[in-house]
Parts: C-alpha cells; sequence; structure tokens
DNA sequence: AACTCGGGGGA
DNA sequence: TCCCCAGAGTT
C-alpha cells in the first residue's frame, strides 16, 4: 500500500469523533477551520459548540454584532480570525447569496481564508483536489521524506507544498487532508511520535536516517518585547468604572479595557504620574491603591507584558461611565478578564 | 522576507 | 523555559 492509502487507512481506524466531521456544511467547515488555526483541537472544540449554537447559519452569524462575536471569541487569541469571521459572514450574505464559493480558487479570495483553509473547504467540502499544509502535514512528510528543508522559508513552503500535491489522494482528498493532519496530531507528534508502531515505519525516511527527532527544522523566530501596563481601575461611588475600546494595529484590537498607562518601564511610584492620570479619565479628586504588589507577567508570542492594576477610588461622577453590573457582557482580554473575576468589585 | 497577532499545554 | 498548535495579513 502507498503512503496515502496507508495513511487514510490509518485515519479510518484511528480518527477522534469530533462534531465537524459529521457535517460537510461549508458554513460549518470554514467556522472550524478558522477556529483551529494555530489552535489545538481540545481548546478550540467549547468554541466550536458555542458559535454554532449562537450562530446555526451564516445569516445569524452576518446579522451580530461584531462585540458580540469578540465576546464569544474571548480567550481564544488571535482576535483578528473573529473580526475577519464576522466580516466574510456578511461578505457571504450581501454578495454570494448565502452560499460559500466552491473552489480553492474562489475561497481564496475570502478575508481571513488563505492557502490552507481554502484547500481544506475545497476538498472537504466540494472533494476538490486541493492539498492541505498545516504544521502537522509539515511535520508528516518532513519527516517521512527526510527533508530538512526550512518549513518557514520561502523554499520549503513551496517544497512541501508540491510534495502534498504528489501524495494527496486523488480519489478521496477530504478524508486524505483530514487524515494526514490527525495522523500528524496522534500518531506522528512533535514530540515522542509512536514510531515503533507506526503503520509506515518500515518506509519512512525520517525514521530509517535517524532524523525524526531533528524534524521538521524551523527558522528561529524574533525574540519578544517587553512593554509595561498600568490598568487604571476606576471605582465610583455609584458603582461604575471606565472601560475603553483598543483601536489601531496592535494586539487586542477591538476588545476592551480599563484605561490604559503605558510605561517604559515599571513605575517607581505612582505619585509621578498624577497629571497623566487626570488627563486619561479626566478626574480630577481621586486615590489611587496598588492592586497586584508583585508585576503580573502575561505572556504573549512576540509581548511579556508587565502589568499593574491600579485602583483608583473616586467621589466623582464618570463621563461614559460602565455600570459594575454589565462589565461581564464585554469582550476583553483574557488578562482584563482573570482580574475582573478576581477583584469581583 | 520578516513581522505581527493569543492563549494554552506538554516536556 | 521553549516549542507547538487544522495560519493569515501586513509591511
Amino acid at each position: 500500500m502507498n503512503f496515502s492509502k496507508e495513511i487514510i487507512q490509518w485515519y479510518f481506524q484511528n480518527k477522534r469523533d469530533l462534531p465537524w466531521r459529521k457535517t460537510k456544511d461549508p458554513y460549518r467547515i470554514w467556522l472550524s477551520e478558522i477556529m483551529l488555526q494555530q489552535t489545538r483541537v481540545a481548546q478550540g472544540l467549547p468554541y466550536y459548540e458555542k458559535f454554532t449554537e449562537a450562530f446555526p447559519t451564516v445569516y445569524d452569524l452576518a446579522n451580530a454584532e461584531e462585540s458580540q462575536v469578540l465576546k464569544l471569541w474571548q480567550g481564544l487569541g488571535y482576535y483578528s480570525r473573529a473580526r475577519n469571521l464576522h466580516y466574510t459572514a456578511k461578505d457571504i450574505v450581501e454578495n454570494y447569496n448565502g452560499q460559500f464559493p466552491s473552489t480553492y480558487k474562489a475561497l481564496l479570495k475570502l478575508k481571513g481564508v488563505g492557502d490552507y483553509t481554502a484547500s481544506a473547504i475545497a476538498s472537504i467540502c466540494f472533494d476538490e483536489v486541493a492539498p492541505v499544509v498545516d504544521g502537522n502535514v509539515y511535520r508528516v512528510l518532513s519527516r517521512y521524506f527526510d527533508i530538512d528543508t526550512p518549513i518557514n522559508s520561502t523554499e520549503g513552503i513551496k517544497k512541501f507544498k508540491e510534495l502534498a500535491f504528489e501524495v494527496v489522494d486523488h480519489d478521496d482528498p477530504a478524508n486524505f487532508n483530514q487524515a494526514i493532519m490527525e495522523f500528524g496530531a496522534v500518531q506522528c507528534k512533535p514530540q515522542n511520535p509512536y514510531c515503533i508502531i507506526c503503520p509506515l515505519h518500515e518506509s519512512c525516511e525520517g525514521l530509517k536516517n535517524q532524523r525524526v527527532d531533528m524534524l521538521p527544522v524551523k527558522l528561529k523566530k524574533t525574540k519578544v518585547k517587553k512593554r509595561w501596563f498600568n490598568y487604571l481601575v476606576v471605582v465610583s461611588n455609584a458603582s461604575e468604572t471606565l472601560l475603553e475600546k483598543r483601536k489601531g494595529k496592535g494586539i487586542w484590537q477591538g476588545l476592551y479595557q480599563f484605561p490604559l498607562l503605558e510605561t517604559e518601564t515599571s513605575i517607581e511610584t505612582i505619585a509621578d504620574y498624577q497629571s497623566e492620570i487626570e488627563e486619561i479619565i479626566k478626574i480630577k479628586d481621586f486615590s489611587v491603591t496598588k492592586f497586584n504588589e508583585k508585576e503580573m507577567i502575561h505572556k504573549l508570542s512576540h509581548q511579556h507584558l508587565y502589568t499593574t492594576f491600579w485602583i483608583v477610588e473616586t467621589t466623582d461622577s464618570l463621563k461614559n461611565g460602565i455600570s459594575l453590573q454589565e462589565i461581564r457582557t464585554y469582550p476583553v482580554p483574557i488578562l482584563i478578564g482573570n482580574f475582573i473575576e478576581e477583584f469581583n468589585f
């Protein structure tokens, strides 16, 4: 049996029971693929359940408010996925008569749908011979064929895509694509793969050459930047606080947070920033106390956020204040969400 | 071609 | 700690 037939057979015997494997509805396949980008199945699964319940069809998603979509997405990360998801739902309703396009080429035009996702939808929903290349596929192919071209180099991306075209099963691209990904996730996993019991271990070049644990090769990533976030948690007599919406290009675009005073380094004494705080929260009469004695270090892929929450008590009334009752209805970064749970106002 | 965008989990 | 996860968009 050849590589692709062997992979498919393994899949039929070992595949996990997952909700998006019970449908070919392009809307639901699209939803699952967007959610699972750079995200483990275990982490994405509850979000898929929440979304399909809240938005059974693309029309329901298109009719939602963006903040509602972001709220349901809260905690899953890479929030541009949620914004693009909502944008594309409206696009599908307005410009595609509610029907997803049915080819790789046409799917690529959708915002948030790249090479991988277009191939996944085209193959799974429409049986197009469009090979997927995700992190799992890079790993399986680099090991089986013992290829050390860096998977995140221009040459590597091209080479592995071509290789995927050579091995994809033309009779059943839908199951082959899901099979090779599942195989990479469950059997040919990053650490301690099950080579001894692997159905492909006799023909695996990487195993033969004892290079499995060195593959795939990946170019080094850039190092992380440090930032210092001081959140101003206003608490007024009227049981209100302030939230602001993050705008611009950086992290957490569209999510809400307490008014932020970002500094170049740790704050020694908060009194040094009296005028800055006045300017940010538009209040003159307040007293500030530190909530967390040690800075919390919130770690993102490219940034470490040294965070302090400052409790700002005031008797003044707030402009654009938010009642503490409704604070949990706003989409917030997990860093803010954790604080809200702990502080409990 | 390099950077940016989250959060969680495993070793 | 470091790496990885059903990647895509921007610079």
